[in-house]
DNA sequence: AATTAAATTTCGCCT
DNA sequence: AGGCGAAGTTTAATT
């Protein structure tokens, strides 16, 4: 009826004393905690709510947040946010479990007369969520779209090798100067400047041309903002969004072509 | 490695063919599917988003709906809307899962290079769910607070036994007439009003006084309030939310004064 | 902390 | 099916 394996530990059919137990402890220790029985659902607070018996999924994760599936729709039918205190209660075959919020004052409830599994997780999950673009992304953008950076610029290479790292972008703007472009996914910081102006020392001692170092970001500090203009560099403004609608266009023109191609 | 009961199977520590196997018939047989392992997800659609390696849940749910959950956060960090249609890719060994929508056309693609938990799952869940107030819900905020129904309405009795039935609620306006109310919780029809003329034609047989018969609930068809007309029946909309406020209200007046006498 | 604006908003009601 | 408005909206950014 148990099995365990690394970061989970499963039950199935447990009866509901042991089923209280496994989820006092997975609470406790801030593990997520899954359970899949019949259950019914109370909620009051900003709102109200009731839900009539079913079977469906309850998760409770480890920031304290709970959310209650049912089998079919995106939304969770029931939920409470992070931070809830939780209390379980098993009395006449019920067990009960009860996540509560302060301000705004609220609480749901969950019943359950069955549990069919329960499990707890400890899940390790460093992984960085990008929306949009990520940063090679926006590279990727800039490489499709040079006009992004600025009219009439012309990329060369790119992740170009250079004695202190990799540039991200490299190319000539429309006057013929050459171009080292540093990409940052945020706000840009005092390193992403000294980064660019290393890169452009080095490619300075190696070319005849004049040169211009542009830190491509969201956004930059103002004062990082006065490091960039005392160390004669440029910002241009480069929203993750907008370089996610060139990827998705041109994405969809390789797409086509793909169409184009395979039906002929 | 694997655990069987009524509704739902889960195999601890498949192997990634397994893994396969057990999501795709899983999700042609409009199963729940459930997966706790270690992957990375790609979004491209509307927007567009990539998440790097993490371990987290992944929810395939009967409809075509999908969820990926981090071990934090109330919201899904992935998602696609009910109505998917799904892929499964084993290469290299990492199984890839993509759930693709037209209008918008998106996809999200969930890739796995380890499964620690794979489950599916049947879940029968016919209760009904209930916003703000259920029938009952309306029934005690009309008791809590006649007014709702209208000035100077004395209720008398709930649930009251009449030969055909039960009346809602049951009591005198403020010209002492005979009030039977009849609540439904969503737009009223045809049933509620001929349900309501036959409570009230048995209360008027067996009363002295004039008697008025309403029809409470949020709406009322058109057509179905000239039936109402007809049979000199009255409306009175009733918003749930409306009805969850008193209840919250008086639930908490009704805490204060347990607080109050437990401080005693 | 409070207010405002955006969201892969979603969801329901109406035409 | 498309458009509008509300949501237990939530969430992030800004004052």
């Amino acid at each position: 009826m148990c099995l365990n394996y690394n970061p989970v530990s499963v039950f199935v059919d447990p009866d509901l004393a042991d089923a209280e137990k496994i989820a006092k402890e997975a609470i406790s220790q801030h593990k997520m905690l899954l359970i899949a029985g019949n259950c019914w659902v109370h909620y009051v607070g900003r709102a109200r709510s009731k839900l009539d018996p079913g079977e469906r999924i309850l998760i409770v994760k480890e920031d304290g947040s709970l959310l209650v599936h049912r089998s079919t729709g995106y939304e969770p039918v029931n939920w409470q946010p992070p931070g809830c205190i939780f209390q379980t209660c098993l009395k006449n075959g019920v067990l009960e479990l009860k996540a509560i919020r302060r301000k705004p004052r609220e609480s749901v409830s969950v019943f359950f007369d069955r549990v069919y599994m329960i499990s707890s997780l400890s899940l390790k999950d460093p992984g960085e969520f990008a929306l949009y673009a990520s940063e090679e992304d926006m590279q990727k953008a800039i490489l499709f779209e040079p006009s992004l950076l600025e009219e009439g610029f012309k990329p060369i290479s790119y992740e170009k090798r250079v004695e202190p790292g990799f540039v991200d972008v490299y190319g000539l703007d429309k006057n013929g100067k050459f171009v080292v472009v540093e990409i940052k996914r945020r706000t840009a910081g005092k390193e992403a400047v000294l980064q660019l102006a290393k890169y452009l020392e080095f490619i300075k001692g190696r070319v005849s041309r004049e040169t211009r170092g542009i830190l491509a970001a969201p956004s930059i500090a103002k004062d990082v903002q006065r490091l960039l203009e005392t160390l004669n560099l440029e910002f241009k403004p480069l929203d993750p969004k907008k370089c996610a609608e060139v990827l998705n266009r041109f994405e969809t023109i390789k797409l086509e072509a793909f169409f184009k191609q395979g039906s002929q």
